[in-house]
DNA sequence: TATTGTTATACTCTATAACTATA
DNA sequence: TATAGTTATAGAGTATAACAATA
């Protein structure tokens, strides 16, 4: 300990980041369960929608997922017709992954219950600091990665 | 979509929170195994030290982990002489469980590294924006539950 | 030969149930 | 009877390896 405390404080967020994320995931499960979805359906179905149709390569580097695993995901999301896979004109190796109408409607759905979610957790923090931690957040991520705000934000309008 | 768009921006965060939450994991893996730790024994050993010793179910409600959990993490850390468990007086059901002088260094070392790795997952922001968002993410975490800035802060004077 | 998607599989994480020793 | 800690175990999540189709 030096006699001049002035710096001071670098507080240690990881910990906090993670704890507070795994709370989100808890809640986000519940509110999302009732329409048959988890919280990887939506950041697929969300990214889906922003890309406009992506290959199942690019959502799983999107995501930063291994890319067996987006097999099972995007099956899941087929099976309830929310996206469409078709084999690419271009190179008959890739599908072209699209959400469907009802992918669309869906999404809206989950968005509108993901925000009942996120009043919960963040309920202790006033508007303008949840849009503040909203910016911190989506800077910190997208400065060493794809994923973005663009990517991963919704407005929601539609409640 | 109504004509005014003032409201707008409800910003989901969770998807953010998650990623980010993920990526400070990983680099944190990275930078604490050459010092035989995990993000979980950190946490752990953070808690001790803040409360001078706890039981194992205190210790299990304040991480909100599964007291069954606990069990296999204390037994990591005491294998290393990190810390230690001692039938309370009191109650002889109990463990009490503190942290040994060779814990506090291992996790003053642990601090540090952990330092490096936020640098990298939060490198884009600012110091006073890192310090903005520890402290949102503080607030946030703490209104919900037990585990808060005390008990999860690090303060490093000693890097 | 390399790449996209797929399957099978192993490994980790977490939670549930059953047991013990104390209260 | 209830509680603290432990063990065994099953389920979910994630990653690795091998394979088929296409480039």
């Amino acid at each position: 300990m030096s006699a001049q405390p002035l710096d001071s404080s670098e507080h240690r967020s990881g910990a906090l980041l993670d704890h507070l994320a795994r709370r989100m995931r808890l809640r986000s499960e519940s509110v999302l369960a009732p329409l048959g979805l988890r919280p990887r359906h939506l950041v697929a179905l969300t990214v889906l929608r922003d890309s406009g149709g992506s290959s199942q390569q690019a959502l799983a580097s999107t995501l930063e997922m291994d890319s067996t695993n987006i097999v099972g995901l995007l099956n899941d999301l087929e099976a309830e017709q929310l996206i469409e896979r078709r084999r690419s004109p271009e190179d008959r190796r890739r599908h072209v992954v699209e959400l469907t109408q009802d992918g669309a409607k869906r999404l809206n759905e989950a968005e509108c219950a993901l925000a009942g979610a996120e009043d919960e957790v963040l309920g202790a923090l006033a508007p303008s600091e949840r849009e503040t931690l909203y910016e911190l957040l989506r800077r910190a991520a997208s400065a060493t990665h794809v994923i973005c705000g663009e990517a991963l934000r919704a407005d929601v309008d539609n409640c």
